[in-house]
DNA sequence: GAGTGGTCTAGACCACGTA
DNA sequence: ACGTGGTCTAGACCACTCG
């Protein structure tokens, strides 16, 4: 069995590309010229090509061309993304340290009772119908979207505050469930890698071939009891995550016998 | 202008999907039923088919049908992968952990003198044409592929030492690299999230719409010399990423004035 | 208007799995 | 033998971008 000749064009391309041959912003040879290259008919050329765009290669203009995707990443720390801050609460860390670079932060918020998801749920230790307050923000640099900040709230907590209102809440959401009796002791953090729901991709405005990191923070009182559950999707193309590791003193403690 | 025919095929699949209609093993119908029941021709089913394997959605296999994707995910906790632990200290905790849960873990070990990848290379600041010793381990649990832990060390001050043999080091490489004058005294952590490359793929056994998160350790001596690069490629599907917050008290010194 | 990619058809032959 | 998906062809019409 001979490797399908659609394969061989997605390695060559792919050789192309990681040499350097073909560099970040170059036009991949249209598919005409490739048809004749490789002499296939042009659903070959295109299920190559769509091989490379599902791996996120490759970045399709239609009507201008194809070309090699570029990337650019910016740090992303799940350890401090939810430390108050001074000054501006709500707009956290990520976004004020962003603006010290020179870009341009902003978000959008909107707040709705909903139903949660599934997941959501589970972690909020909901009844089968009961409802949460969410505050969907999403935020841009540069007018760019860059990441979505969901966060859910049990609708019989927070039904009535402020948090129910989708205006930017000065002091932090934080503050106010301090403030109605459900102050926040600890946190679960999770994260999982997957491919973008199709609203995720409009809301981010994804690329084919991005995957999203979703880092799921679910907050608890000191009774254990959950109250918030926020869903951070963070697209792969605009993100590392760093994180701090435990002192190197805490791992030398067991020396070998 | 309307929605692609095989846009709504897919859309319709999808909620299917997600709203348990089409819960997780069940077999989707057949191209020939789904051709008939929309009046396309075979290609446009195949469009819609190949767009939910890119997302995740559907596994297919060759000869029996196409079928909604199950997945079940084990924790990995970054912060505690590389703290040595007695006993076994190169079938590290996460193997070890899993282990306790009644499955079989084992892991295959390679070795080889490398030139390294690019991004290897700028972590270890190592110069255009040197070369480091590779350890790559796939460990797997049931006979099954979980991850990629591939150690990176530049040749010079490895090479002739244990670690440039392909057996298992029952005492750990970190404990290797102090009796060679390299004792590790800090590390960088960093996690990107992509779609995988082909060879992580075959290794990984990986199917189509996989994404993979990428975490990068870096290790340095006192002195700041970077002595072990450590790649591991865990796949989205098969992993979620937990870690342990800064303590509580951390995020509350700074009062709001 | 010429060139790009996006969608779609109607056929064909093949390898693979189940029975 | 039959049904599954995998690969491939040779056409077609469309919307978009650019000079």
């Amino acid at each position: 069995m001979p490797e399908p000749r659609y394969q061989r064009i997605a390695s060559d391309l792919r050789a192309a590309i990681s040499s350097g041959e073909l560099g970040p912003g170059a036009q991949i040879p249209a598919e005409p010229e490739l048809m004749s290259r490789y002499g296939v008919a042009r659903g070959t050329v295109r299920t190559a090509l769509a091989q490379l765009t599902n791996e996120g290669l490759l970045a399709v203009e239609s009507g201008r061309g194809t070309f090699v995707r570029r990337r650019r990443q910016l740090v992303y720390r799940p350890q401090e993304e939810f430390r108050p801050q001074p000054g501006s609460p709500e707009m956290d860390r990520f976004m004020a340290a962003r603006a010290d670079e020179g870009r341009v932060p902003s978000q959008t918020i909107e707040v709705a009772i909903v139903r949660p998801p599934a997941e959501v749920a589970e972690r909020l230790e909901l009844a089968e119908d009961d409802l949460t307050v969410v505050r969907r923000r999403v935020r841009s640099l540069d007018g760019e979207p860059f990441n979505i900040n969901d966060s859910y709230f049990p609708a019989k907590l927070v039904e009535g505050s402020e948090i129910a209102n989708p205006a930017d809440i000065a002091r932090g959401t934080r503050q106010v469930l301090a403030e109605l009796g459900h102050a926040e002791a600890r946190a679960l953090d999770e994260i999982v890698v997957r491919m973008p729901q199709p609203d995720e991709v409009h809301r981010l405005a994804l690329g084919p071939g991005t995957p999203v990191a979703v880092h799921v923070v679910t907050a608890y009182t000191a009774a254990g009891r959950p109250v918030r559950c926020v869903v951070n999707v963070l697209p792969g193309d605009r993100h590392v995550i760093a994180f701090e590791r435990r002192r190197p003193e805490d791992a030398e403690q067991t020396p070998r016998p």
